[in-house]
DNA sequence: ATATTTTTGATAGCATTACTATTATTTATA
DNA sequence: TATAAATAATAGTAATGCTATCAAAAATAT
């Protein structure tokens, strides 16, 4: 069974949906690929029209520039997670529940019966990860949060917050607590993968596995 | 009164220690008011010579190039707030009170009598908030590791992380907390500032204040 | 099936960036 | 005051980021 998902990401985004065409989700699909491998900073659109044999111009038809392509990226993975707890928490009433799926779908972001689409979600959450915030750090951030290039991200983070909420309604920081579990997520397997003596998680095990371990002990401490 | 403190940084930072002539000096002053005021990307040094008058060829005699400049900065910030931690819990016995000046040296990262060098720590601060992530976000980082080139960050880690087991032997995870605590501090203040939504700061306050009386909470919840 | 529009490819070009090299001049030190 | 070291001045090169133009191909409308 396959079934297509597509999201309805900003339009400020792109200059050309490349949902719409075949070069579009080629685009996509390699620059994922792509930065993947070699990293944001030596990515660029020269490298990524010789590997799908197309052109500069071609893809600066799509997206401005390459930060506008990986913040098109990162709305693209909020969307996800977003789509992934909504999915998994549907038929949950218990709340607490509910938070542990949260959990689950920030540090596996995937699910097992794994969508038929043109993105890896896998190697996307490893650049969210790796470059992810570079996409909002940028002195550009007022000019595009005014037009909407980050309603992904609170969106995503309104929802985990209702729940947080659901568990402890007296929590009084239940955006900053989903904000934080979102970026520790992240940060956490990052510095388990490169820099672990600033985590806990054993070297040897899957990093995924104790890191949920890991997220859902701090939850334990805060909301309980 | 005025105190002269010199930080040991890696010497695989810089080509030539800027700490110990009159044009590395302002390299390092200017670079920090640069970056400050136009960000990381525009930054460069044929800005940063001009701004000085000097030459890039000069510049270029001291650092590789400007991430290497940005991660000797984050760097000198992370010796920093370790010094800062040093000194404010000097005469302090009990670790609650410990654990509070740890977390309002995150917050504020100044002292009140503050020390007269050629680094304004404040502005320091916004691009370790703005900027500080970029710096070992890179795909070099397994090579820059080996050389030592983070072992600010993981002894300022494991100084916090030690408090965190003195007020609360039990926790399991004390570098992990210290490290998001550290990460979280500078998202929170950065969300703040540019993203609310992601936080629970009221937006007309202080955010320092407003963002120490968080972490605090926080903390009481995950080690009392 | 053919005309029309849209999308893509091919090519060129230009300003900026990131760096390196060379030599002259200034500054510090012996 | 001689010598060494640091800096300035200048030039140059390869790569990057981006724009423009026009032809070919593909999609769509008639």
């Amino acid at each position: 069974m396959s079934v297509k998902i597509k999201f309805d990401l900003n339009d400020g985004l792109y200059l050309k949906d490349p949902q719409d065409s075949k070069l579009g989700r080629k685009i996509i699909k390699f620059s994922i690929v792509m930065i993947y491998k070699i990293g944001f900073e030596s990515f660029n659109f020269k490298k990524l029209a010789i590997e799908i044999n197309s052109t500069e111009a071609s893809i600066y038809r799509y997206f401005e520039n390459k930060h506008l392509l990986l913040l098109y990226l990162v709305n693209w993975y909020w969307e996800w997670v977003n789509y992934l707890i909504n999915l998994n928490t549907m038929n949950i009433t218990d709340s607490k529940k509910k938070l542990e799926i949260v959990v689950h779908s920030l540090v596996f972001a995937t699910t097992d019966n794994s969508l038929v689409v043109f993105i890896d979600e896998s190697k996307l959450h490893k650049i969210v990860v790796f470059e992810g915030t570079k996409a909002y750090h940028t002195f550009e951030i007022d000019k595009e949060n005014s037009v909407g290039m980050f309603k992904s991200y609170k969106d995503l983070i309104e929802v985990i917050s209702l729940i947080v909420l659901e568990v402890n309604p007296d929590f009084k920081y239940p955006h900053a607590l989903a904000s934080n579990l979102f970026e520790m997520t992240n940060n956490q397997l990052f510095f388990a993968n490169y820099l672990p003596r600033l985590t806990d998680i054993p070297p040897k095990k899957n990093h995924e596995i104790e890191v949920e371990k890991m997220l859902n002990y701090f939850l334990c401490k805060l909301l309980f």
